[in-house]
DNA sequence: TTGAAAGCGCTAACAT
DNA sequence: ATGTTAGCGCTTTCAA
């Protein structure tokens, strides 16, 4: 493997020497720096970033640790992290991990490795403890979710997010504004510690008020956020029972996937069946019919865990916590009762 | 910052004992490995990978460079091509570039930071020279992707591909078949010397086989693989004609897209046109109406992928090039003409 | 303008 | 079973 010493050596100068030329150092001789340039060229040279990594003692780099590929609604918040950041002067490192993997401790090693400023969660647990974060000795902001159903204290964290349970209850008194009584639910699980669970609260919340009773028979659960899964539930939804005019999906993507499992059983949304949903990824737009659905801020909410992140970092303030209203966008998904 | 050495001062045991118990080496007594691993907790220890990395001669990594997030099709490969190298007995080590960077180097420089065996390629160009492949020390494969518009020769990389231009003149010849003459394609742009391009090709020769006259009014240009642009594309080859009976558009997402233009436009998919793609991503199978479209293998091209790749770290053999065949997913987009 | 040398935090011989 | 020590490849003082 070619080191910086390999390098030195063909040039007849020092490793320092090359590591100036690397770093565009102003003072180094043109003829030299021609040089070695040549040289790193000839023999294809890369430098080793674990070894550059470990002896800088600082970055203005901040990490986003992201969990999962192929969430539509984190890749479309990416692009705007990424601008405010470089906005600030800082740099971002993006980090994709699995959805078993432990953001927090994966975000720790970043920070470690990298020298991280600090770190922006887009996606995580909301059940945290005082131990758990202890491991982040930068500060961190938590990106589209919040601390709900752990014990963390609001100075021990900052969170950028909807008021998940009232847009679901929003959504769902948009359904009941526009004459439903028999609404449905699908989503994960009612008791995930997580969105899933928020949301379904606040379906019983819009009910509640509108004195409508919970009719268990209309929750369903899919056990996950897929395509296929919301697809399957739909599906056994629709064979127990089929007098629902309405359906709350808890995300966009289980909503396309339901709608179709509603075409394919006989009921036309928006005709028969109406959809409404939360989380306005770009893709439910294009559906046909268009999906009413309540829009996440991305935008806002991108610009806002970065400001709040720069905020900390350059010691202008401490933890806060934002709370961000969505917009109804309302599709061809939903009709009106007459 | 705590090191290995503030753990090992702590415990009064030296750094060498500290990282056999971080690292399950059998030989500490029980008791010293309790007491370090009580204090590696309490003071919230993270091992930096940098410093880890540099000093390990060898891993059994894998990497996995990824162009774009929130490719669906890329997204749903991955799966695969990590269960393979896990059961291959190796590590998958996951890196995201953005559309800007250099996956090469990208490429490059994780190889020599993380020691890995070799490394595989989820996009990329289509045109690498001899001087830019050189600076990958390990062998690698393209997925998804060959070397059409370059000019290495086949013993210089390996490759697991679909036949971009057979696949798209089969997806026209489907259109043709079902009594389509007048076809349309939505494509990226017909130079890219890219996959657009080659798709393009494939459209002329199945045109010119059938004896089609290619007319360029029917040739739609978005510029980008987004939906946004394919939707104004498709709304743009509907201000110019409205006499075509069906389009061939070069990606699923694409498509999605495209039907919504066509619909907003009164035209009916598939009644008034019909709509053929390539892909085979997940989601299209839920739209309605359903896409009908070329599925990639992308579970066999995953597994190939890291076939291939194994035998070229084991030494079992060479860079070899591998050419899948899709699978038609007939979906409801496309009629037959009476 | 250049070189020598001291580490960055960690692992892995090699001793004991 | 545990400690000592020599690097891994690089940047960065400090001297020359």
């Amino acid at each position: 493997m070619t080191t910086i010493k390999d390098i030195a050596e063909r040039c007849s100068v020092s490793v320092s020497t090359v590591s100036r030329v690397l770093n565009d150092h102003p003072d180094v001789s043109s003829t030299v720096r021609e040089r070695v340039l040549k040289v790193i060229d000839e023999v294809h040279y890369v430098p080793n970033s674990s070894a550059r990594d470990l002896v800088k003692s600082q970055s203005d780099d901040i990490g986003l640790v992201v969990r999962g590929m192929g969430n539509f609604f984190f890749a479309e918040m990416i692009p705007t992290i990424e601008t405010a950041i470089a906005k600030a002067g800082y740099t971002l490192l993006t980090h994709q991990i699995n959805s078993e993997d432990d953001e927090l401790r994966a975000g720790a090693e970043l920070v470690r490795s990298k020298k991280l400023k600090g770190l922006i969660l887009l996606g995580g647990c909301f059940d945290y403890g005082k131990e758990q974060i202890a491991v982040l000795d930068v500060p961190f902001v938590c990106c589209s979710f919040g601390n709900s159903f752990g014990k963390l204290k609001e100075t021990q964290y900052s969170s950028v997010t909807i008021d998940d349970q009232l847009e679901a209850r929003r959504a769902v008194e948009y359904l009941i504004a526009h004459g439903h009584r028999k609404i449905a639910i699908l989503l994960d699980s009612t008791c995930d510690s997580s969105i899933s669970e928020l949301r379904y609260l606040g379906y019983c919340q819009a009910l509640k008020v509108a004195g409508i009773p919970l009719d268990e028979e209309l929750v369903q659960e899919t056990g996950n956020f897929s395509m296929e899964a919301s697809y399957d539930g739909m599906k056994q939804l629709l064979n127990r029972r089929d007098d629902f005019t309405a359906v709350f999906v808890i995300a966009d993507t289980m909503a396309m996937a339901a709608m179709r499992a509603l075409y394919e059983g006989g009921k036309r949304v928006p005709d028969d069946c109406s959809v409404i949903a939360i989380d306005g990824i770009s893709m439910s737009a294009y559906f046909v019919p268009t999906l009413t659905t309540l829009v996440q801020p991305k935008r806002e909410m991108g610009e806002e865990s970065v400001r709040i992140l720069i905020d900390m970092i350059e010691k202008r303030s401490k933890n806060r916590h934002v709370i961000l209203p969505t917009e109804v966008r309302s599709g061809e998904s939903v009709r009106r009762m007459k």
